[in-house]
DNA sequence: GTCTATACGATGATAGAC
DNA sequence: GTCTATCATCGTATAGAC
């Protein structure tokens, strides 16, 4: 048997992402982990903890994962390429966690709330800047930025729904089939 | 003043939008419709109720439309363009009950959330449908069916998050714009 | 750390007067 | 149809024994 905590903190993951935030109970989350409700205190000090946790750990990733991205010398074009196989990886890698990053941080309380939000916009503001240079370059059609950058987020966002926990060997040929799609509606047509 | 029962089924997907089904009391819709919450009860039946109005309307239009479509003599780049439109279109023209029709369905309640699950599966198979006609045609590129449909439906699914209710002007050019990315993305190029 | 017991507010919904 | 009053249940969380 592994560490309490982390088994509470994944336990919670997986309901809320099968019946959401709100409609899971610390009654529910307690028999899943094996304890009584009053128990789970001892380890977790609010069941909004929980959410904060996932919330800020996924933000943290994208972040990382975007600067990362931006440092290197590559093209816009091999920049959002990057950024889409991002989105891919984490989604099928820790897809209960992306589900609840994704849909329930709204659920958080101010001031999370509002800090949750300013990095996401942080993370948007990258995101257009690396389109808006692809389109100066000449390397991508001429839209506007922020439609095609909501139109990429959201365009990966069935992933992390529909995959199962485990390792799926169709995974390469998803990213790649994906990532052309998606590639060659950005990219100026020859 | 109109019809009650209609404001509150109004009222009710607004605030089924803002904070989702769950987090949704019928208290809240109360003041909102400036009733007590008990008078509510003397014009829907339950809160699911509404949620299953909302759900299966818009389930109904979204088959109606891809039905309508699929008789017409289009190609089947015609055809996915205008399903393409027609997301875009219900998104902004009535966007508190797609947000809901997209993300509270879940808490639908046996038998009706299988009925639910049932006509998606049915919208879903005339989706995929012709998104191999128009592969076996040579027009859209080789890709797995139902890796195409999961990523153009997802790709949409932004609009009525951000639209706020009201004309936006800009409508036309946004529908031009991403059916122009998602288009380029999935036809053959020359 | 885990339990039993419980506080206590919020929830959806109903009964019955008017 | 709308109200007041109320019910039964469930929600998160705490107190204190062991």
């Amino acid at each position: 048997m592994k560490n309490r905590k982390q088994h509470i903190y994944e336990e919670a993951a997986i309901l809320f992402r099968e019946k959401g935030y709100m409609a899971t109970s610390m009654r529910e989350l307690a028999v899943r982990v094996g304890l009584e409700p009053s128990s789970l205190y001892s380890h977790i000090k609010s069941k909004e903890e929980i959410l904060r946790k996932i919330c800020f750990d996924n933000a943290r990733r994208f972040i990382v994962g975007i600067e990362e991205i931006d440092q290197n010398f590559l093209t816009p074009t091999q920049k959002i390429e990057a950024i889409i196989n991002l989105h891919i990886e984490v989604a099928i890698e820790d897809c209960t966690s992306t589900t609840v990053f994704n849909d329930e941080w709204r659920h958080l309380s101010e001031p999370k709330l509002s800090e949750f939000l300013k990095l996401r916009r942080l993370y948007e503001e990258k995101f257009k800047r690396i389109i808006t240079e692809g389109i100066a370059k000449g390397q991508f059609k001429n839209l506007k930025p922020s439609t095609v950058m909501y139109t990429l987020l959201s365009s990966v966002r069935w992933i992390h729904y529909w995959h199962r926990p485990g390792k799926d060997p169709r995974m390469p040929e998803l990213k790649k089939e994906i990532t052309l799609m998606l590639m060659s509606g950005l990219k100026v047509s020859h």
